[in-house]
RNA sequence: GCGGGUGUCGCCAAGUGGUUAAGGCCCCGGAUUGUGGUUCCGGUAUUCGUGGGUUCGAUCCCCACCACCCGCCCCA
């Protein structure tokens, strides 16, 4: 038996990898153009750091964590987890490595694998990637305006523009509970009729019953004085004004939103500002980017008290939806039966920055020519009659053009 | 974790309880021993996801497992 890769695992072949590399180049221009710097954290930290900066009443936490002990069974042994996703991380490494002390904001891109023990399905596999930024220091709008509009520049620059962004407000700490509370209270008699699910949510994390998909749970919101509580506004005038400053930005940059009250995201770090970016082609697995306000997790995770915010994409769930880029094509195939110069012509020509390659195997001909027209743009010809007479044949594979040159500077 | 579907060559696929398992693409070779992309000819699955079972006989029937797909859930 052979062995294939792990379950919820792919491998991205060099068919595939003009377009990864598009994604990428893309990401690496749009955000750096925009100030963020590029972060690399490690693939695995200690598991402490997902538990308390994702939060332990997260599903991510509790049942799709890769998680170690290594070390042994001795006293030393510790407990470590391959990253589910990369906001706890950098978080880390700012406080780690002070990076506050960098005049604010502080801004950072990355793009890294995650993993997720989940059961694979279109768009969502247990090794994925994600393309991502995060922001430290800035409290204000313009700064969530800034973000949204980094992760909508960069959409754009992949060719897609008929993207839906969702946009809502948790409020801060204070109006968080406020709002919590009026929910609660107006859910009470009817929460013997609710799945097991929003039972449970009711207790830990109440705003998370508003994203439930159950038949019944949605009836229940549907009703009229459950509907007013969660459409009130429970905002306190600090998160109304800055929610306003925000969508006023984005209005006067045209960039197309729509409010959606029930958007909680599911981790819960975020406060304030949160929003998602959705694509219609993708299936269940609708979003490409999540993201929002976490302006408690640095203190949470023991640095000082800082707003953040910041944003991730699904590359594999881009990757479904943007137009493909074919492999660019060599600029050379060399055509000869004369290994000695072929490879000492392929090194200079290659040094010169020029894509080239040529046949091993000392074959025929017109075997060669014909892979050239497969994998090049032109054909180097070195055959007995070029080596003689110090000459070089070149074949444009596109027109059937053939001309001589007697010096590759010339190429 | 729970439902539903699928599984024949690298890819797309036809097929039937009984010994040659169609076809197309790709790949390889030849026609054409220095001129390709067109054309023509030829070659490539001791085998039908894996392991059992039923049967004189199974790729096709039954069971289990595995993988993938589609929902739920969750999220990127």
């Amino acid at each position: 038996m052979t062995i294939k890769a792990q379950r919820g695992t792919k491998d991205i072949l060099p068919e595939e990898s003009a377009t990864w590399q598009m994604i990428r180049e893309n990401a690496q221009k749009v955000f750096q153009n925009a100030g963020f710097g590029e972060i690399s954290t490690p693939v695995f930290e200690a598991t402490e750091l997902f538990n308390r900066g994702v939060g332990d009443s997260t599903d991510i936490v509790n049942k799709e964590m890769y998680t170690f002990c290594v070390g042994g069974a001795d006293k030393n042994s510790s407990s470590i987890t391959l990253r589910p996703e990369n906001t706890a991380g950098v978080v880390r490494a700012y406080i780690e490595h002070n990076l506050n002390r960098i005049s604010p904001p502080q801004k950072f891109w990355y793009f890294a694998p995650m993993f997720r023990y989940e059961r694979p399905q279109a768009g969502r596999q247990r090794q994925f990637h994600q393309v991502g930024v995060e922001m430290f220091g800035a409290s204000e709008p313009i700064a969530d305006a800034e973000v949204i509009l980094t992760a909508v520049e960069f959409l754009n620059s992949l060719g897609l523009n008929d993207l839906t962004v969702e946009l809502n407000t948790l409020g801060c700490k204070n109006c968080k509970n406020a709002y919590r509370e009026a929910i609660k209270e107006v859910i009470k008699p009817y929460l013997d009729e609710m799945c097991d699910d929003c039972k449970m949510r009711y207790e830990k994390n109440p705003l998370r019953m508003l994203d439930c998909k159950n038949d019944t749970c949605q009836k229940i919101f549907e009703k009229e004085e459950v509907k007013k509580v969660i459409l009130k506004d429970y905002i306190c005038d600090d998160c109304r004004e800055h929610f306003e400053t925000l969508t006023g930005y984005l209005n006067s940059l045209n960039i197309n939103y729509k409010i959606n009250k029930m958007l909680v995201r599911g981790l819960d770090y975020y406060n304030r500002t949160v929003f998602e970016i959705k694509s219609e082609n993708l299936g269940s697995q609708s979003a490409v980017c999540g993201g929002g306000r976490y302006d408690g997790l640095v203190e949470m995770l023991g640095g000082q008290p800082t707003p953040a915010i910041g944003f991730a994409m699904g590359v594999e769930r881009l990757y479904a939806i943007i137009n493909k880029k074919d492999p660019e094509k060599l600029d050379y195939y060399i055509v000869s039966t004369n290994t000695s110069e072929t490879i000492k012509l392929a090194r200079s020509l290659r040094n010169k920055n020029k894509k080239v390659d040529y046949d091993f195997q000392g074959k025929k001909f017109s075997k060669q020519l014909e892979k050239a027209s497969k994998v090049a743009n032109f054909a180097l010809i070195l055959g007995d009659d070029e080596i003689e007479q110090k000459f070089y044949s070149i074949k444009n594979l596109t027109t059937g053009e053939q001309v001589k040159v007697f010096n590759i500077d010339e190429l």
